[in-house]
DNA sequence: TATTGTTATACTCTATAACTATA
DNA sequence: TATAGTTATAGAGTATAACAATA
């Protein structure tokens, strides 16, 4: 267990990370973080199609929200909703060939203002903060896709 | 330089950083994070009175966004406006003992969520991460406060 | 009755543009 | 003319509540 001081100072640092990410939205060229990316990242990572509440929970979004974002995303082709086999009441989200070349144009773009302000960084220092914030992730209790299926119907 | 596989997967992990914050965000007790914290947070790490530019500066936002998070924090007694003495456009900003009480009861309250979700976590796990955030965020422009003194008049 | 998902409404955060006051 | 800051307006993200359809 952490001490109470290095947990203060973490959660200090932590503070300021969404104007780290909202600095990143900022140098990416317009367009290449389309409203509801989010949405649009967890299905390009998942091997399956999603129920929107398996979406909401993975993302700690409440159902609506995710739905809202999921009219959007379907609107512009980047993903498509089918019924599902079992339950009428739920629908299979599934990404498209579109919505994946939309996510790896977001990734690129991403991944060169990285390279760019990322240059003095090893190769072991990028490693090890992947793997610290898929802890803290994984400890607030956003677990990685593809999800250990636990097949709902 | 980190090769592009690491920069990728630490994109990767980053992406679902801001869910974090939200989820943080949520778990602590309504009212601990009010309208504007991230202002409110950055003057309480401040050494001396500060612009609204300086401050727009170092969160990377535009300024009429600090300016309205101002205005609501000014409104409920947490930040004092003082004419700057030298340049009668600019304003000076100051934490009263009441905003920095607001801060104090906000970290503790993160503190204990961070406290329950880090049970795991070695105090070198910490540390380490709050290091890497730390030039993550120092890549990213957001210098740490107190400012190096550019004295602007 | 309970659950899945959608829609209506409202609140927060943010940016752009127009404006005022001062340099 | 240029700069500091404010205000008006609009867009994106989110939550709550009411609702429809299905289990």
């Amino acid at each position: 267990m952490a001490t109470r001081e290095a947990c203060r100072q973490l959660l200090t640092e932590f503070e300021g990370i969404v104007g780290v990410y909202r600095s990143l939205a900022k140098a990416v060229p317009v367009g290449s973080l389309p409203p509801g990316s989010s949405v649009l990242f967890a299905l390009s990572r998942s091997t399956e199609p999603l129920r929107a509440g398996r979406l909401a929970e993975l993302l700690d979004l409440d159902m609506s929200v995710v739905s809202r974002h999921l009219a959007h995303l379907v609107e512009h082709g980047w993903v498509e909703r089918r019924p599902h086999p079992s339950d009428g009441r739920a629908v299979l989200l599934g990404i498209t060939p579109q919505g994946r070349a939309v996510v790896e144009r977001a990734t690129d773009a991403c991944l060169a203002v990285f390279a760019e302000r990322l240059v003095d960084w090893s190769d072991d220092d990028a490693e090890r903060l992947s793997e610290l914030l898929g802890r803290l992730k994984a400890g607030f209790g956003h677990r990685p896709l593809p999800v250990p299926a636990v097949v709902s119907h």
